[in-house]
RNA sequence: GGGCGAUUAGCUCAGUGGUAGAGCGCUUCCUUCACACGGAAGAGGCCACAGGUUCGAUACCUGUAUCGCCCA
């Protein structure tokens, strides 16, 4: 750094150079044989074709904070970086690829298309590596995975094989969550619900013996009565129960349903009471169709489009399933509900808010699916990792999160893990063809792309044989023809296992043994149920102990308004272009001092611009430190030293044991401020300008003391600094005295006993105090700031009336006058302006014609202030209940405040006399 | 519908059973030899509302309102 130079901070070219430098030095490589206690972190892996958004730069910007804090405290620390495939994300973008190529992936078949993702992974995997660099990350790059490498899938082979023999996988036909666009099935969590305005339909269906009665049943779907197979009512209610056992007709269709009387379904105050069932579009029917042992009877299609074949198979009249095949959702409840008008068998249309579930990767509408999946049994896994977080071998922090996780996990399903699309983890297991052959059915389709399309559909009931890697001979036929099964799975399957697969499970390696359990997981809460709780019960599961100690949960990042940050509403603040504008620095403690627990971060670039200024503040004090450093330095024992440097040295600590305690809790929050607060208004306000006289004069006594405290504080400042601003704190501590050759492995800051000064502190408030009323004071007298004027101080307390006198150069000095020191009654009786605050008095010459009203406004105001106070504080005196019951150093305190506003009372009016007898009123 | 959280200065947010705080913004003054990405001095708040507990509530409890999130 060259301090007759730059005078704005230029962050680019030093986090380029710096970074480069950390990378080749090797500072960030972990080895299980390195001293300390282990602490590791497992990133969150980003989609590996993804790019850094604002949400990332939080999220590992507070991992590198922890990391570097805890490496500089001597720990051995690997923070392990790496990506997941994001199975059906990537998916869709090559696909979408492929489409405006004019070529589908069905066209190109499973193994080429396969080749293709990979081909894309390599051309823009490595971005939002090269993006976490740019942050700062001091990840172990050596160690990069990725969920598909070699070695972590042979971990989630392991895991599917033992679970499976374990019985805690199993494969079966159920209602499942299936987006018709990406053409996969989803977990419950993977869809998103979202209220929408819709409709609620009135419809009657005829008794079958008795047409002239009716049931009126409400739905808000009324396109899937087609498949309907009984109606509900409350057996308890009384307008319907002696119906129950009846056969209804469905209307459009030659099939009579049964009446059933069901206290689970039927909320008798919905609607009319009565509702319809079906079972193979609706969760909620799917499960009363298992207590009623009713048939299920899809209508639609894997599309979500009305399928002629079911609609036939569920007896629709012809003509309505000529009029309906084919169509959309949309499409077809218009037409259904223009039948049923037809037929008079409509008799109410209201609005109606009903909720929709939508793909959380498309937005697409999903429809509850029947079809055969794989399934974890959840529940054994469930429970001992709701076990861990309640005896807390797991902390969650804040910990309000935990009854959310809890409350999940109490109530968990299992989980669909199979996913119907090519690019993941190829579910390990093989059907004999021959003891299959009725289980296994081809059909051909047209694809959405328009392509003729055949499936392969393995129905429930066929026999996998699950194992690590292909079987040869079937054991029961002794046959060698086997088709493996084309699913994969779901990639939260994988991530899943991250904190032990990525350090070598199911090798036991020496990595594994040194950094699992891992300390602390960071992380956002919108993926605490995908990730978190699954690493909890697959990492207890696998490695029979929890995954890591803390989950730390941070905030989302949104806009300045509040509103979720996306590319569609363009409120997306680019971290890479923050980066470019203000540097990374500014960006990370941006981030950090925004992460309080429990509240939603909105960003707006005005902050990272104040942080900015903040770095610019730090380099241009040391630009001044530097101005001065030269010369002879002495190290003396800190109550040796000056005032100001016993001063500062005392903050400094106070700091150091702040930003600990606060780094310890998690409160990125407070560390920030705690650092900001000190440098800026504690060591630039007034510990620089304090020792400005000293290190001007080149002979002064103070010189080598105040020099060495100089360079001391700063560089200690810097090391405690250095995990929220890397680059600059690197870059500064470079250029003064200092041991080893980085910032990155220096040893962070400890208090330290010998600075504690509880003098200099109180000291200095005086010393704040009488420069702030000379500066008030010049501001109401309209003195410009350098002119030199006569000024006096006094405190009517004895003890700091002779602390005032240690301070009579400091005062001096910042208070850019000539300075009298005695008790007020010794002033000059006319021509001095007295303020007064907390006991301290401090008058300034009034020289020339200066215009005196300002000041006694000011004196109005303090003097109603004082009164208004008094009386407030009085007031509670007289209480006989306060006096009685409250403790008595409070009353003392209450008691020692009406003294001392009396005694400022007392001198305001005097001053104010005074005042008004210059001006001459 | 269930659960959770929020409500404090113009804005964004800390905070504590006993004088209400910060950053940004705003007003006025200042290019003085670290910094105008700066310095100095200011203005600005019935701490959402209503009850309760308490000698004392912005803080603890209950309810209401508004907003947000999660789940169904």
């Amino acid at each position: 750094m060259a301090s007759q130079l730059d005078k704005t901070y230029e962050p680019k070219a030093v986090e380029d150079r710096w970074y480069q430098e950390w990378i080749r030095r090797g500072y960030f490589q972990a080895s299980p044989d390195k001293p300390g206690a282990p602490y590791c972190i497992v990133i969150p892996p980003p989609n590996v074709t993804g790019s850094l958004h604002v949400g990332h730069a939080l999220n590992n910007s507070l991992q590198d904070i922890l990391i570097r804090w805890r490496r500089m405290q001597g720990r051995n620390v690997l923070w392990m970086p790496g990506t997941d495939h994001a199975g059906i994300a990537t998916q869709n973008v090559v696909e979408k690829q492929l489409m405006q190529e004019g070529t589908s992936r069905e066209a190109l078949g499973r193994e080429a298309f396969l080749e293709r993702v990979w081909t894309w992974k390599a051309q823009s995997g490595g971005t939002i590596i090269q993006q976490l660099k740019r942050l700062g990350a001091s990840c172990d790059w050596s160690r990069e995975r990725f969920t598909m490498d070699e070695g972590l899938s042979k971990a989630v082979l392991e895991v599917f094989v033992r679970l499976y023999e374990d019985n805690l996988i199993y494969r079966g036909e159920r209602l499942i969550n299936w987006c018709p666009r990406c053409l996969t099935a989803l977990s419950d969590i993977e869809v998103e619900h979202e209220d929408l305005k819709g409709k609620l339909y009135s419809i009657e269906y005829p008794l079958a013996d008795d047409p002239a009665v009716r049931l009126t049943v409400a739905t808000t779907r009324p396109e899937t009565l087609l498949g309907d197979t009984a109606v509900a009512v409350h057996p308890e209610d009384e307008r319907y129960n002696r119906l129950i056992g009846k056969q209804i007709r469905l209307p459009l269709t030659g099939r009579t349903i049964p009446i059933v009387g069901d206290r689970i379904l039927v909320d008798r105050e919905f609607g009319t009471g009565a509702v319809k069932i079906t079972p193979a579009h609706d969760f909620n029917d799917y499960e009363a169709g298992e207590r009623h042992k009713l048939g299920r009877l899809a209508i639609l299609d894997h599309q979500a489009l009305l399928d002629p074949a079911g609609m036939q198979k569920a007896a629709v009249d012809q003509a309505v399933v000529e009029l309906l095949r084919g169509l959309s959702v949309s499409k077809a409840r218009p037409k259904v509900e223009e039948l049923l008008k037809e037929r008079g068998l409509l008799t109410k249309v209201e609005d109606h808010k009903m909720a929709v579930g939508k793909c959380y990767r498309c937005k697409t509408v999903v429809e509850p699916y029947l079809s055969p999946q794989w399934f974890v049994n959840i529940k054994p896994l469930a429970e001992p990792a709701i076990k861990a977080v309640e005896e807390g071998r797991i902390r969650i922090i804040p910990e309000g999160w935990t009854n959310n996780y809890l409350g999940w996990m109490r109530d968990i399903k299992d989980w669909c893990i199979s996913r119907q699309i090519w690019w993941g983890h190829q579910i390990p297991a093989w059907y004999c063809r021959s003891c299959n052959a009725t289980h296994i059915v081809t059909a051909t389709q047209a694809s959405p792309s328009g392509a003729s399309v055949t499936r392969t559909t393995i129905l429930q009931g066929a026999t996998p044989i699950v194992a690590k890697s292909a079987p040869t001979t079937c054991p029961l036929c002794k046959g060698q023809d086997f088709l493996r099964d084309p699913d994969v799975l779901d990639t939260w399957f994988s991530s899943g296992l991250w904190p032990f697969s990525t350090l070598g499970w199911p090798e036991q390696t020496a990595d594994l043994k040194t950094y699992y359990p891992t300390a602390t997981l960071v992380t956002g809460l919108d993926i605490l149920f995908f990730w978190v709780a699954r690493m909890i019960m697959l990492g207890i599961k696998f490695m029979g102990d929890v995954p890591f100690r803390d989950v730390y949960i941070h905030a989302l990042v949104r806009d300045a308004e509040g509103q979720k940050m996306s590319k569609s509403k363009g409120n997306v603040i680019d971290p890479l272009h923050v980066m470019e504008q203000f540097g990374t620095d500014a960006l990370r403690f941006t981030l950090a001092s925004m992460a309080s627990p429990g509240r939603d971060i909105k960003l707006a670039e005005e902050r990272i611009e104040g942080y900015r200024n903040f770095a610019n503040k730090i380099w241009n004090a040391a630009r001044f430190a530097h101005m001065y450093l030269d010369g002879a330095k002495e190290a003396r024992p800190p109550k040796e030293r000056s005032f100001p440097d016993r001063w500062i040295l005392n903050c400094l600590n106070r700091t150091i044991k702040n930003v600990g305690e606060a780094l310890d809790k998690y409160r990125f929050d407070h560390a920030a401020q705690e650092l900001y607060q000190f440098f800026w208004h504690e060591y630039c306000d007034w510990y620089l300008e304090l020792i400005k006289p000293v290190l001007q004069d080149q002979a002064h006594p103070q010189g080598p003391s105040t020099r060495h405290t100089l360079s001391e504080t700063l560089e200690v400042w810097l090391r405690l600094l250095h995990p929220f601003m890397p680059f600059l704190s690197e870059e500064i501590w470079q250029t003064l005295p200092h041991e080893g050759e980085t910032i990155v492995l220096q040893h962070y800051p400890a208090p330290c006993d010998d600075w504690r000064n509880k003098a200099a502190e109180d000291a200095f408030r005086l010393l704040e105090q009488s420069i702030g009323l000379l500066r008030t004071g010049r501001v109401l007298l309209n003195y410009p700031p350098g002119k030199q004027i006569g000024f006096f101080v006094a405190h009517d307390d004895n003890g700091k009336s002779h602390t005032l006198e240690t301070l009579t150069s400091d005062l001096g000095h910042l208070g850019k006058g000539l300075l009298t020191l005695t008790p007020v009654s010794q002033w000059p009786a006319t021509n001095v302006l007295r303020l007064v605050t907390e006991g301290l008095t401090v008058g300034i010459a009034v020289e020339g014609d200066v215009d005196l009203k300002k000041a006694l406004d000011r004196l109005h105001k303090q003097i109603a202030d004082a009164d208004k106070e008094s009386q407030r504080v009085e007031g509670k005196l007289k209480s006989a209940d306060f006096v009685s019951k409250a403790p008595p150093e409070v009353i003392a305190e209450h008691q020692e405040r009406v003294r001392s506003l009396f005694r400022d009372r007392t001198m305001l009016a005097n001053s104010e006399q005074q005042l008004r007898a210059m001006l001459g009123a």
